[in-house]
DNA sequence: AAGAAGACCAACCGCGAGCAG
DNA sequence: GCTGCTCGCGGTTGGTCTTCT
């Protein structure tokens, strides 16, 4: 089939943003029909502007329309656009009959520019909602050059902001878990243990009570309240089921990184016994001043959200 | 204080679907 | 069934604002 040459080619049309004037000419005119508008292509000569009716009908629907809600979205918005794009996937538009008053591209501007982060500092796809291997939580965008510790550090950082202990033990396993199969293995293994030492990763339960003494740690849910319950849980059976054993070798270390580049402070926090576990430890301890993971921290959300994400095949 | 970098978002572009003739 | 036209959608761009260095 042969296009049409869209109006927005003519020569003389104008592009950019809209001016007051034409705003008031474009909505004027919809009003003088009655909020109907017939033909977006004949709408501009009409109404009297110099426009695309492509561009009329982007900035009517966008902007101009009377029901549009603007201002930040609540919690219940993000949530909501959370679960729909989950089962709808990018349908910005189907996502937006949803939510009253929000536009799909203002949608879908703030899914890409909010909550597409949110979900992956949380370790979450958030093109499946699956949560993400630890290679590409640790080492995504990772360089050789210094890039390795800043997003260790700004991962365990994070679990510092995340209140829940069910997140925060998820995401200290990703994170032992990378460390002890992945190229951190080299960073941490010349900065905590003695040259040629294996690493000792904890066990889950070791890193439960590793959680359990730290300082900022504070039941705040039925896990924390309910050890039976907490253990129970699916997914914490899971991830007992899928920790490495206690003392498992390492693989050979593989210097990635000069050792002097990682903090000196955490590396000096650690004493002699269990050095990797005490690194980690003094990192949750003394959480760096880090902006909030989310709004929602404290959502159970959020919580659920990690929660049903399936675990990477070990 | 000034420039750089990053974040945000309105607007644009190209494509496909649907419909009328 | 084919063709041409229009609309709507989703991806992308680029200008503006904010934050950082």
């Amino acid at each position: 089939m042969v296009r049409s040459p869209c109006c927005c080619h003519d020569a003389g049309v104008k592009k950019g943003p809209w001016t007051e004037e034409e705003d008031r000419a474009l909505v004027e005119h919809i009003q003088r029909h009655g909020g109907h508008v017939g033909s977006w292509r004949n709408l501009p000569k009409a109404a009297g502007l110099n426009r695309c009716g492509k561009s009329c009908r982007l900035r009517w629907t966008n902007y101009l329309r009377p029901d549009i809600k603007r201002g930040n979205f609540t919690d219940d918005e993000e949530r909501l656009i959370i679960a729909l794009h989950a089962e709808l996937g990018n349908k910005w538009s189907t996502i937006a009959t949803h939510l009253d008053g929000r536009t799909d591209n203002e949608i879908k501007n703030y899914w890409n520019t909010h909550i597409r982060k949110k979900l992956l500092r949380m370790g979450v796809d958030p093109v499946t909602h699956q949560r993400l291997p630890p290679e590409d939580i640790l080492l995504n965008g990772a360089t050789p050059a210094g890039g390795l510790p800043e997003a260790i550090l700004s991962a365990a950082a994070s679990l510092g902001g995340l209140n829940s202990v069910l997140v925060q033990a998820q995401a200290l396993q990703l994170l032992l878990q990378a460390i002890n199969g992945g190229a951190a293995a080299g960073l941490m293994a010349n900065n905590f243990s003695p040259a040629g030492s294996s690493i000792v990763v904890p066990s889950f339960q070791d890193q439960m009570n590793l959680l359990a003494h730290h300082a900022s740690y504070r039941p705040a849910d039925d896990y924390l309240n309910s050890t039976a319950s907490f253990a129970e849980h699916d997914v914490v059976q899971r991830l007992n089921a899928s920790a490495p054993a206690p003392a498992a070798p390492a693989a050979p270390p593989v210097a990635l990184v000069p050792a002097a580049s990682f903090p000196q402070e955490v590396a000096a926090a650690a004493p002699a016994d269990d050095r990797t576990v005490q690194g980690f430890s003094n990192l949750l301890s003394e959480p760096m001043e880090m902006p909030s993971m989310c709004s929602l921290e404290d959502d159970p959300f959020w919580k659920d959200m990690l929660e049903s994400s399936r675990l990477p095949p070990l």
